[in-house]
This record gives structure tokens, sequence and C-alpha cells, in this order.
RNA sequence: GGACAGGUGGCCGAGUGGUUGAAGGCACCGGUCUCGAAAACCGGCGUACCGGCAACGGUAUCGUGAGUUCGAAUCUCACCCUGUCCGCCA
């Protein structure tokens, strides 16, 4: 969310963040409407205001009457009227101020000067490591995995539907060994705190992060209850911080968690949905970082190379894209993705997206520091990142490191989990 | 799920209809004292919004939302959360 006071005093600079989104003419308006909201409610906030400030000093007045032992009966009389006057009032205010913060809350975030105009055609790669491999005799991912018995796509498709998956024998246990190595690397070497969360979480934390309200419709939701299953553990992550004061002194903070990732996918039906490659329900290992803002771009750095580490360490071939507005995700300022390559797929897969989300999400979900004592609180920024989303880096591995005979090598980092070297 | 008890400022905690934004304490900031520090003493110290160049003024805020009332932290209702006991259960 923006800050409301924006929509008064910069709403050009709202309007060309949108435009640089390619959102322009479907947000622009929203912001001619927020104009003229903020306008109607401070007129009608001056109104009652007035009125109640006029209550106040006769309820006093009849305090004092009352303690004197005279009547008070006049001044009572009068008062009522005010007060149905403040309830008229107060309705149109309420009515006004709903409106704009609907609003707000679907306005997108700026994307930062240096991220590049324009749609995903516009996403520029800013650096690569490894050699992707030749993509000649390499079978897909799926046919590998179904014939060494990793994972049973029918199996999943039969108990809950397609886009479900069911790893089995090693592949089960690949996803034991990822979340280990992942976590083990980030609390050990890179300085996370772990944390173990919750896989529903209430409407107030989706809206903290930005989920809700307006992807109301890509999210898993409980019948029973006011729940929703989390896309990411992003969600509860960043919402530990919910409403709570941080002493500037112990930023910036670094949470990491593994979780299951619910997603409906909703219209995305029949893209790249073979295989690994756009499931319902994944796994995933979430970094996220609280800075102060000027620490944030550099904070986005650090968390960026912290993903990449994952990759290196897997020996996958990866490129990092900046992402262009018009691709960059609704709460994100900023965002690089890590694709990694597939030479069974012949294609570049994204399996980490990390973002600096400035104070947008901090402002929704009032996460605020006191930079040093007796100073005011100010909002801190919040960056996440996957590192990394486990589907298609399975998918990499039994592509890039597949042989001839239809083996799998097995990355070093990963043997000792595995216990052996190569799946067959 | 049931029965009780609670949810007050950064923290602890008083306060059951009328100058209560809210006693007191802790923490924090400034000062006195001191060579310096501690202690002691004096003063200050929430947040948001509206108006104002500012000084400042106004409004709201005691879990959330409705309600009663001229007036609600205080009364009523619903909901959320926490604690204790009971029940159930992996």
């Amino acid at each position: 969310m923006h800050d409301p006071r924006m929509v008064r005093e910069q709403a050009d600079a709202l309007r060309d963040g949108m435009r640089r989104r390619g959102k322009l003419d479907a947000l622009g308006p929203l912001i001619d409407r927020a104009e003229a909201l903020d306008r109607d409610r401070r007129t009608a906030i001056q109104a009652v205001e007035e009125r109640k400030a006029a209550r106040n000093a006769a309820s006093q007045q009849v305090a004092r009457l009352k303690k004197a032992g005279e009547s008070a009966d006049d001044v009572v009389a009068s008062t009522r009227v005010l007060g149905e006057e403040i309830a008229r009032l107060e309705q149109e205010l309420g009515a006004a101020q709903n409106e704009l913060d609907a609003i707000l809350l679907e306005l997108p975030n700026l994307p930062l000067p240096e991220v590049p105009e324009g749609d995903e055609s516009h996403n520029t790669v800013v650096r690569s490591w490894g050699e992707p491999r030749a993509a000649e005799s390499v079978k897909p991912h799926w046919e590998v995995g179904e014939s060494l018995r990793l994972i049973d796509l029918a199996a999943g498709a039969k108990i809950s539907g397609s886009g479900f998956i069911v790893y089995r024998g090693m592949g089960a246990r690949l996803q034991r060994a990822l979340m280990n190595f992942m976590l083990d690397l980030h609390t050990g070497e890179h300085g996370y705190d772990e944390r173990w969360v919750p896989l529903f979480v209430n409407r107030d934390a989706m809206v903290g992060t930005g989920q809700l309200p307006k992807f109301e419709e890509d999210m898993y939701a409980l019948r029973d209850d006011a729940l929703f299953a989390i896309p990411t553990a992003e969600v509860p992550l960043t919402n530990v911080m919910h409403d709570e004061l941080i002493d500037g002194a112990q930023l910036p903070i670094a949470l990491t968690a593994w979780s299951a990732c619910f997603r409906r996918e909703a219209g995305a039906a029949g893209k790249d949905t073979r295989g690994l490659l756009r499931v319902h329900q994944f796994d995933k290992v979430e970094l996220v970082r609280f800075t102060a803002p000027e620490d944030s771009a550099a904070q986005l750095e650090l968390l960026t190379g912290h993903a990449e580490r994952v990759l290196q360490l897997l020996g996958l071939p990866y490129r990092v894209l900046l992402l262009a507005a018009g691709d960059t995700g609704f709460s994100s300022a900023k965002t690089y993705d890590l694709e990694v390559f597939a030479p069974g797929v012949g294609k570049w897969l994204e399996v980490s997206s990390c973002s600096n989300f400035g104070e947008f999400q901090a402002r929704r979900a009032n996460i605020r520091y006191r930079p040093a004592k007796g100073e005011k609180p100010r909002f801190v920024h919040t960056l996440n990142g996957s590192a990394l989303a486990f589907p298609r880096v399975v998918a990499a591995i039994l592509e890039h490191y597949q042989q001839p005979d239809g083996t799998v090598l097995v990355p070093d980092v990963l043997r000792p989990l595995l216990g052996t070297d190569v799946l067959r």
C-alpha cells in the first residue's frame, strides 16, 4: 500500500508508476477517483470534528452543572441534535474512507527507477553462471522421473487432481534432502534465523503481504474457517512481524523457513503444465529480510546472492533477470528472477524470485522500527526470495545430471543426504 | 467443544459512566549533583488523522466491531485472542 498522502501530493508519481507497469489505462481512473475521495473525506472530517468538539464542550458543561446541582436539561437537548448530525456525517465519511482504502489496496507498488519500463519482453539478463548443457538427447524430467520411480504423476492426479505430485522412493527422499541442504546453508552460512510456520493464515496476513484483496481467486481457502492456504512462506514469515515495533538496533532481521506452497493457478491451465513445471502444491525454502529503508537496495543484492549460492552449490547453470516493470509482482518495487537451465525441456525455469518491497508491505502489515531511542517509528523495508522452489530444481537436476543410460548423477552437496551418488 | 478469568501507552500496572490520553512504576530523553559514573532529585516522554508557514488547535485511540447515553476505558451485544480447569484428539 502507498502512503495515502501520495494521492494528494504525488498523484502524478503514482500515475507514472502505473504507466511504467503498462497499467495506466486500467488504474488511472482509480487514481482520479482517489483524488476526489480524498477531497470529500477531508471536507467530511472537518465537518464531523467541528461538531464533535462542540459536543465535547457541551458534555463538560453538563458535568459542571450537575456537579453544582443545577439543571442541565437545556444543554442536553441541544447536544442531542449535534449527535444526530455527527452520526449522519460519519456515515458519509465512512463511505468515502472505505472506498479510498479499497482503491489504495488495489494499486501495485511503484517500480524503482532502475527497473526497465514495459512488459516481460523488456526483462534483462544481468548475469549468468555455469554452462547450459546442450539439449540434444536429454529426456525431459517427467520421463526420467517416472522411469526411475521418483515421481508418480498418476497417483497424484488420482488422489488430488492434476498438478499434485506424489514423490516416491529416492524422489521423496530428495525433497527432504533439499530442505535440509537449503535450510542448513542459510542458517549456517548466511545468518538466517529459522522458523517453522503455519501453512494456513488469516485474511489479515494475506492482505499484509499483498496477496489479498486483489488475488483472492488464486488462493485456496478453507470452507468453514476464515483461513487461506499460503501460496508462499513469505506470507507467514513476513507477518510474524505484523503490528510489531522493532528496535532499530536489531535490523536487519533475516528469517528463513521451509513450507509447502499452494497455488490454484487459476487461468494458467495448459501453460507449461507438464511434469513438475507448474503444480498446485510444492515445497520451497524462503528467505525474508527486514531492513532500514536506506539499506534495502544493498540487502536485495545480498539476498539474491544467497539464493544464487544454492544453485552454485548444486552446480546448476542459471541466469539472473532484472524484471521489467510490467512483469514485476504487485507488491514489489524491484525483482530479480533466477532461472535455471533445463536441457530436457530446453527452457530456462524460474526457481527463485527475489524482491525488494520497500515499505509497501510494511505499511499494509504495520511493521515499524524505531531508528534510535527517542526517535519516531518508521516503516521497515521488507524483502524476500525463494531459495529455492523445489520442483523445478528437481526437474533441472534430472535433466542437467542425466547420463546416457538414463541414470542421474547426484550433485555432490546432496550425496550425504541422499546416501547415494547416482539415482538409478 | 464447555466453564470460569482476562485483554489498558515500548514494558508492567491502577482505573466501573463526567476536565482520564488515562494514576503509579520500569525503560528512555534533558537537567541538577559529581573529577566521572551510580544513586537521589527536577522536568520531559504514545500513535494516527484534520487544519495551520509555524507556534499551536481539533478529533480519534484502553483487543475488534456494533449499541445504550448529552457524554463510555468504564454499561450491553457479537466476534477475536490469551490464561486456567474439564471434555475430545494426532
